[in-house]
DNA sequence: GTCTATACATCGATAGAC
DNA sequence: GTCTATCGATGTATAGAC
């Protein structure tokens, strides 16, 4: 009779998922570019043709990692349809929620970020921008229905948009290269209180 | 006697500076890590020994680069000690100084924000978090003085200083990914506008 | 599906002539 | 100071056995 299979030639049904893992670590920490891909399978604990085997490339590897975590984002994104609520309630709700998940997707936010405002790394092309501009026009739209009710002022929609973007943007930035000393969730709520003193048309509080 | 020396072979001064003009071009398209040598040389037009004379290494022309480039930002952060002014208008100049510096060194900016926020490419130590504080402080420093005048609301420190630099860090992120539509002087001028009304204690205008 | 072994290109850097 | 020629290391990817 067959002796059962040694264990190096075993399949490894978790082989892929910690391959994924290592490439988003390694590719965040070090670049595209810089990483290996035999320092990915090292970290894995694999060899090089399973990578191979699991994806097609180097290249397939990082579109694989940055589309899987984008489909959440792209979920979250298309939830925010507005309401009858405040605009600048339904504004804070939206930042504090993507908010929420790039703190979750650390990691791949950082790599997206670098990519997307850096040079290319020689990694391949991904629609970053269209990635973006979910988040951009959503508070865009937020800010005109705000304008329109009067609840807001009545002023530049670009500069508002900015101006709330802005406020997103420096929290997650500052939790990225101060990891020891995050924004939180409450630091962005002060960071967003100011900027909707400065749009609202009752300056209250 | 002598003949006069073949071209080729003749001294070019001109070529340390035009190593540094492709080397930064290259870096901030493509990345440290992805850029090689002999693109640099060869959009230099000169050759490998060429650059190993004037530079030590690769590394060496990354370092001479930032460096070169962060003289200019750092001569202008020094300059910023605060005056009998209202510390909005400070604030205000501050940040529209180094927009105009940003817009200069655009190139250099892109690079510099990429290897901060981001992946370390590979690219050899640089002080990246100094050069940062020296802007995050000079404008902690003038929102606590506009607190302590009473010109602004008594507050959050920290989200203070955040929104201001998140007016800041978005107009020149929005340059860099929309360099056909820029954010401009008078853009950054009109997001503080909405800063600031959130800041003072008198919601004037 | 996973292994060993290797093909083949390109990398950063240098030797030595001029 | 600049050239040609090349070195040794490392890169991605694969062939072929099991």
């Amino acid at each position: 009779m067959s002796h059962t299979a040694s264990p190096p030639l075993t399949p490894d049904p978790a082989a892929r998922e910690r391959l994924l893992r290592a490439a988003i670590r390694l590719f965040t920490q070090k670049g595209y570019a810089a990483t290996s891909v035999r320092e990915i399978v090292e970290e894995a604990g694999v060899t090089k043709p399973v990578l191979y085997y699991h994806f097609k490339s180097k290249e397939g590897m990082y579109l694989t990692a940055l589309r899987d975590g984008m489909e959440e984002y792209q979920e979250l994104m298309a939830s925010f349809s507005p309401t009858d609520e405040p605009a600048d309630l339904q504004l804070r709700r939206a930042c504090l929620s993507v908010y929420d998940l790039f703190i979750r997707y650390m990691d791949l936010m950082r790599l997206f970020h670098s990519v997307f405002y850096g040079p290319q790394q020689g990694a391949p092309h991904f629609d970053y921008h269209a990635v973006h501009n979910l988040l951009v026009e959503t508070l865009r739209r937020l800010v005109r229905l705000g304008m329109d009710r009067g609840e807001f002022k009545d002023g530049d929609e670009r500069a508002m948009t900015l101006a709330v973007l802005g406020a997103f943007n420096i929290a997650t930035e500052n939790d990225m290269i101060h990891p020891e000393c995050p924004v939180g969730r409450e630091g962005l709520d002060r960071t967003l209180d100011i900027i909707f003193r400065g749009l609202k048309t009752t300056a209250n509080s």
